[in-house]
DNA sequence: CAAGGAATTTTGGTATACCAAATCTTCTTC
DNA sequence: GAAGAAGATTTGGTATACCAAAATTCCTTG
């Protein structure tokens, strides 16, 4: 990700920082700070912001300080709900569409993910995890629906990463995305839409259960 | 719509001239000359540029001048395919949680246009529809949904636009609204559903005429 | 006359300076 | 001492000036 445009690595830069909690929900992001202390102009750094606000990182508000989004659980909730729906079209048009290529990818996806599960952290097992399912988007053979997918999914990064380390789903998870290989596999599109429904069924619980843990302590921030 | 932010005033002013056909698929939109003929500055037409990217509306390339996108018959498809998913997702959750006042809203909208479909131009038949899709996304109390279905329905509004002005599809089109507001006020989710997604596979076919007349007739740009 | 290259021009990217509105602070007054 | 108003300051919005890369044009040369 050495990638060469100025607005873009910006982002990059904050979007770590948010997510590690080194930009704790609620906090104001003022451009002119923030650009001073990468060492850039205000104009580049304007356009960072607008591209997190639009993955929903950051919240913006008329003459006044864009803050860190501290995401509801309803909001959590509302996102989950539009990406299922979004993935279970992707699964059906996968069965329809897909190359066995692309198939074999998102099941060495899940493969690598069965495999490495214990010897990987869980930010790895995050991005494997975000993989998998980018790479059912993709299969589905629709630009529309993979660019908007991954919108999506890009917001629910703060929320999904948490729940990823919820290490005891394990076996549930990779039990879930062998269904969805094999279903894929069978070019069975119900059994498909089914699977991934269910999977992001649990996602939902899972992140209750964030959102559970998280009242009990309230303030996780690993600076 | 008297709304004040420049950059949205100015994106407003683009995206009339473009779906009016005054800057063709193809054109290129050189930040300099349009914020001088408008008289702004480079700044506020960057952002505005950047918004009708993010619409689909303009096509942006790395050091080159942006272009007014020309999408393929096959880009609209896929809109369309995603676009079904999320109201048909938008009518299962309206006919859970809507109030009867919203569906009266949606009733009110579908009931106009039939009231009036002979006095009105295209236009403003084009903007009655596009409220009654909107009125459907946004009575399924999810705000991510309704936000993601207006930005898809944003990138639309050219085929649309073209398409709605096929008037012979006018009592098609009315009988399924009629369908689709009878659904909803059953709360019966899976006649909603099945409407939602015949009216969608109309359009589609709507869009096909249009782009097939379109072939024989390349350049229709009013100026 | 054609082909290649260099210079100029065009264009987007970035930095900076200025402006207006909203906020916060402080001083005055009751 | 508290409340309100006025001024100072902070902050995003806008305009403009400068820069680097890319495209185009024109000149030179074979």
């Amino acid at each position: 990700m050495v990638d060469g445009t100025l607005p873009e690595q910006i982002a990059t830069r904050l979007r770590r920082d948010i997510l590690r909690g080194k930009l704790p929900p609620g906090a104001p992001v003022k451009e002119r700070d923030h650009a001073a202390e990468l060492g850039v102009s205000r104009t580049p750094m304007r356009e960072a912001i607008r591209m997190l606000a639009k993955e929903g990182l950051v919240q913006l508000r008329p003459a006044r300080s864009p803050i860190v989004a501290k995401p509801s659980f309803e909001d959590v909730a509302h996102n989950i709900e539009v990406m299922a729906a979004l993935e279970v079209l992707s699964a059906r048009l996968a069965c329809q569409r897909a190359s066995d290529a692309e198939i074999d990818e998102i099941a060495e996806v899940a493969g690598r993910m069965e495999r490495d599960y214990d010897k990987l952290d869980r930010l790895d097992l995050f991005e494997l995890d975000m993989s998998f399912h980018r790479a059912i988007a993709r299969a589905a053979g629709n630009p529309v629906l993979d660019e908007t997918h991954g919108a999506l999914l890009a917001r629910l990064w703060r929320a999904r990463y948490l729940s990823a380390s919820r290490k005891r789903s394990r076996d549930r998870v990779l039990r879930q995305h062998a269904d969805i290989v094999t279903a894929l596999r069978a070019r069975d599109a119900v059994a498909a839409q089914t699977s991934v429904q269910a999977h992001l069924d649990h996602l939902l619980v899972n992140v209750v259960d964030v959102f559970d843990a998280e009242e009990a302590e309230p303030a996780p921030a690993e600076k």
